[in-house]
DNA sequence: TTGTAGGCGTTATCAT
DNA sequence: ATGATAACGCCTACAA
């Protein structure tokens, strides 16, 4: 394997002089810059980007922290994620914790030793430590869907309460006096708050709203609709609080010989992309996953190449997601179908 | 940010008795590894992989390289390789190409420059410069998902000629005596495959098969069914050689207003996760794409370790598909519906 | 059991 | 416009 030496020798000049011809940096005459050229060509000469990240102290990769690629959501947070790092001509390590502190912890751990020039996380549970371990070794993190109260981070997530709301607000205006939330692991912000805006919406109009926790599964949505349903009052509308909850749902219900809207109202957070869908048919709040992706990028490539010295306050920003009204929701509470 | 010298000087002992203590290797007295040990967690001593890489020319990364995560059968190929390379201790970079051979080109030089250990390739199309780049300069390449014809190097794929064949020989089966197959670009190995796997098992019988290409995309698929279904003779089986164009089918044909399987059979290739389909309907040929990122995990892990001066010969492992059959390939031809 | 010397391939700094 | 020198942080080989 050629190094830069190799072809400094070749083309009779200093190894800084072919540094700066394949660099593009500083002065170099025409002429015996036409000469590496060709060395470098003779010889297939590729620059070892560990040597040069050892001494400039850049790696020009970036790393993507998440629970679980398989989601849909996250597939595609993290093609807008590889998208924008590739156009700022980067890497990008995917690594998946399934949800697990102490895997994230472990990952965190290696791409600091990998020296990534930056991490955009999306934090297993509420503990921040391995987000103030990457930070305290000099690596920018960026908080990615989540919320890490307590934690001076740049964050770039959605507005899950207000979106729940939404969702919470269209069903009451539908009718709806009983329903009931299919929520994720107690402790992960998305929950949470999907969980405390849609709760805050029935409340606001007297409705009652049941909480029945779980995991962001399909199963654990089949599951968490069974006992739904075995609850009094009985509800008339489900809110699954992710993607995968909602197909389990959809599949609960089935299951139980229920028509959805006709016999149950069903609402979700995340759409599917198009691409998985032949015939879209749930109501949802949508998180604009790619630009979410894109934009974390953005933040963080802007923390990297910032001043380390005088870092500029941390931001925080927060989405908008698309309220999106398709026939899941129905059109009139349940009790008289069809008027 | 605390450096192997930094640490010697605290515990009093040479660099070299600290890296032996962080590696594990060599001797180390008991009170000298403690007295390290203390120093490393006092100064929050991180090793620089950088520095370690350059010098043992490991990476501990690997890449790979697809044509779009956002394609299930990609993602999960990627969490199984992922997931494999984890347990292994390594890293692992993503790249998408969006099918484009310079994408594909630009992407490998940049693994080479960062000196990955090893690439997982899902070659663009037929060309096999990019590969045999990354050959030249000492990095291993196992292709992966598609045949790349002419070149040594370890492949990983499934059986698409045989899988299609099968769903052929179902349909034939069945009744029917014309169909059409809704392929992917020419050129590329998986669609050829299953075009003339499908199209031998008509043959075989003497029964018609007419072929449509397009892209591997959902609109590709809704537009290919409409050009499919005014052909003569009308086919009353359709093939659809991937995912994507499954779930577009299945939008044209609701646009068309016919029915799935009453008016047209339908069947595919890959399957759908379990957790994105509510009620599993298609008929198809399942790759086994985890299985298949954890064992192009393992192939080039075996390459990456092997001996480089006598490399092992090059192997090609074809793995079988899964017949699934449900509803959407019908229980008879569609002249007589229901007997 | 511990240490010394040198180099992996590149670039920053300063000189010419 | 070009080069000499040193250093980035670590580990291999050899020595003691």
């Amino acid at each position: 394997m050629a190094t830069l030496q190799d072809v400094a020798r070749r083309a009779g000049v200093a190894p800084i002089t072919v540094s700066r011809v394949v660099n593009n940096s500083g002065y170099v005459a025409q002429e015996v810059r036409a000469r590496v050229e060709a060395a470098v060509a003779e010889l297939g000469y590729v620059p070892n980007t560990l040597a040069r990240s050892l001494r400039s102290r850049r790696t020009n990769t970036l790393a993507l922290v998440l629970t679980d690629l398989t989601n849909p959501f996250f597939t595609t947070v993290a093609r807008g994620a590889e998208d924008a790092a590739s156009d700022a001509g980067l890497m990008m390590i995917v690594c998946n914790t399934d949800e697990s502190a102490e895997e994230e912890a472990k990952y965190v751990k290696l791409l600091v030793q990998h020296r990534v020039d930056g991490i955009l996380l999306v934090p297993a549970c509420d503990g921040a430590e391995p987000l103030r371990f990457a930070q305290r070794h000099g690596v920018p993190v960026v908080v990615l869907d989540r919320r890490l109260p307590g934690v001076a981070a740049d964050t770039v997530r959605c507005d899950s309460e207000r979106g729940a709301r939404e969702l919470g607000e269209l069903l009451v205006g539908l009718g709806h006096r009983a329903a009931a939330v299919l929520a994720g692991p107690v402790g992960v912000s998305t929950s949470d708050d999907r969980v405390s805006g849609f709760g805050a919406a029935l409340a606001t109009s007297g409705a009652v709203c049941a909480v029945y926790h779980g995991e962001f599964t399909q199963d654990s949505g089949a599951a968490l609709v069974r006992a739904a349903l075995a609850g009094e009052p009985r509800p008339t509308a489900l809110f699954a609080a992710n993607n995968f909850l909602t197909i389990g749902a959809l599949r609960g219900l089935r299951e139980l010989g229920l028509r959805v809207p006709e016999d149950v109202a069903l609402v979700g957070f995340d759409d599917l992309p198009p691409a998985l869908v032949t015939f879209p048919f749930l109501t949802v709040a949508a998180q604009p996953a790619y630009e979410m992706g894109r934009l974390a990028v953005e933040v963080l490539l802007a923390r990297v190449r910032g001043d380390q010295e005088a870092p500029a306050p941390t931001r925080e920003i927060v989405l908008p997601t698309e309220l999106i009204v398709r026939q899941s929701s129905g059109a009139r509470r349940p009790a008289n179908p069809r008027e």
